[in-house]
DNA sequence: CGGCCAGTTGATACTAGTCAACGGACGTGG
DNA sequence: CCACGTCCGTTGACTAGTATCAACTGGCCG
């Protein structure tokens, strides 16, 4: 297993939610991110002119990095730590569009403004670019542009698909679904997202399958679409019929799968 | 007013759901699409290779030409009428993710099977591409990636607010903020998007502006995540609040813009 | 004329939201 | 050390907003 925090290099002193140093030029090409990223467009010789460009960010739990409707100046990669990404209304409702780990790309958008707010979950670190001279790098590198759109191809399909979850999903097939999305992902966000269905991850003798879950069940409500109680009568619900288990500290094993995936109702 | 219908040549003669003949070489050099289209990303000089490889297609209204989670072989362009885009569970329940009108491209997907539906209203006309050959374009014509960069990006903060809206939003919220995105667009759909702010709302003297609405009340139900029932309740109580008068065959005029936005409370 | 479809309206049911109380984990400070 | 407050999560009682079921109308077309 590689360096699990593969982006540590200068000193962390910052005062503002945004701020930080360029990176050196030869720091992508040690990047550990770099491989499952968009940076992955762009040749080893060429990836100076990037790394000269990003600038290292460190946001703190609880920090919204990116404003909704604020001036859209930069774009980020994520290298490190998880980030919620969100709408909200005058009220204080809010709506998290995703959750963005290890390696992905925030910030595409044609219009001047973040359609979009994004708070840290943890400890994230970033690399930023602005906007220009991103703009620049894609029109000297038409392979960054294409793995940009394959990005924003794959967010349309999850994003159809989380369309479908909150306007015609019941309770208990929104968290059916959230679970099983989350079926595979390694505890140790970033790394090896490779789903091997073969002894999967710690299955052992079979105890079923480990849902990390990073997030609150605040977080969870939001993104599904539900209150806190109804997140959380629907897992205990879950519990006593003995599809997962529930354990400490945002846990959940998934004890049967099957049921799990016809009460997630799989798509047409 | 240009040519209404700027795709009409062959005669109709077919017989499967989707079929068709190959363009003439010229014939993106006179479509009145085009400008309003990521086919507008293709140079004057260039076009002619578009043309021969776009195949002239016309699906009946009601017919679905794009079968969610079938091989996905082809992209599309909307050169006449309108379509909606669907996902769909097993049981019937199925969600619009999104109307899609002359000009607008369909297919992008990094997947080889289609994410989603998508059905005539009316009748349509279609330029076919397959991927194949739509991916040798990409490849020489960069601009034409980036054109679809834009169209996806534009895509992705539509459906992020969707997400908003089926999340959190009450009935009332969904059929007024439904109403609002739609006024500004021209009775005959795909031209005149300019959005004309000069004679403001067409308050004033004013009646009011007018929503063209080529959708059944199922439709507008599936979309919103609601029911037929809801959104017709929820219409008529518009109507008796004075916020809109209802005419006759699918025509809505917004009396109350000032009510309406605030009901569809403005994202923070 | 009769059938069908889209739409409206009413009565009732039910899912999920709201309000409230409580327990455990954690951190702080006496 | 323990008392205290806070945050997160769970559970219960009740409510409200939509869904469901059903009846009815008007338009369209064979």
């Amino acid at each position: 297993m590689p360096d699990p925090t593969p982006c540590q290099r200068e000193a962390p002193p910052r005062r503002a939610v945004l701020s930080g140093l360029h990176r050196q030029p030869g720091y992508c090409l040690t990047c550990g991110v770099r491989a499952h990223s968009v940076c992955s467009a762009i040749d080893d010789q060429d990836i100076a002119r990037l790394a000269e460009m990003a600038v290292e960010t460190t946001v703190l739990p609880g920090r919204t990095f990116i404003e909704e409707g604020a001036p859209a100046t930069d774009f980020f990669n994520v290298t490190a730590g998880n980030v919620k990404l969100f709408k909200a209304l005058p009220d204080g409702r809010r709506q998290i569009t995703g959750f963005a780990g290890t390696g992905h790309f925030l910030g595409l958008a044609v219009s001047d403004r973040y359609a979009f707010g994004a708070e840290a979950m943890d400890t994230v670190r970033l690399c930023r670019f602005s906007r220009v001279r991103m703009r620049q790098m894609m029109d000297d590198f038409p392979r960054l542009e294409r793995r940009l759109l394959a990005e924003a191809s794959n967010e349309l399909v999850a994003a159809q698909s989380q369309m479908l979850l909150l306007g015609r999903k019941t309770a208990r097939e929104r968290v059916a679904s959230f679970l099983l999305d989350r079926v595979g992902d390694a505890p140790c966000p970033g790394q090896d997202r490779s789903r091997g269905q073969g002894q999967g991850q710690s299955q052992g003798l079979n105890q079923g399958q480990d849902v990390p879950l990073p997030m609150t069940r605040a977080d969870i409500a939001d993104y599904l679409g539900l209150t806190i109680e109804t997140v959380s009568r629907t897992l205990s619900w879950m519990r006593t019929e003995r599809m997962i288990a529930i354990g400490k500290g945002h846990a959940v094993r998934v004890t049967a799968m099957d049921r799990l995936e016809i009460l997630a109702g799989g798509e047409a």
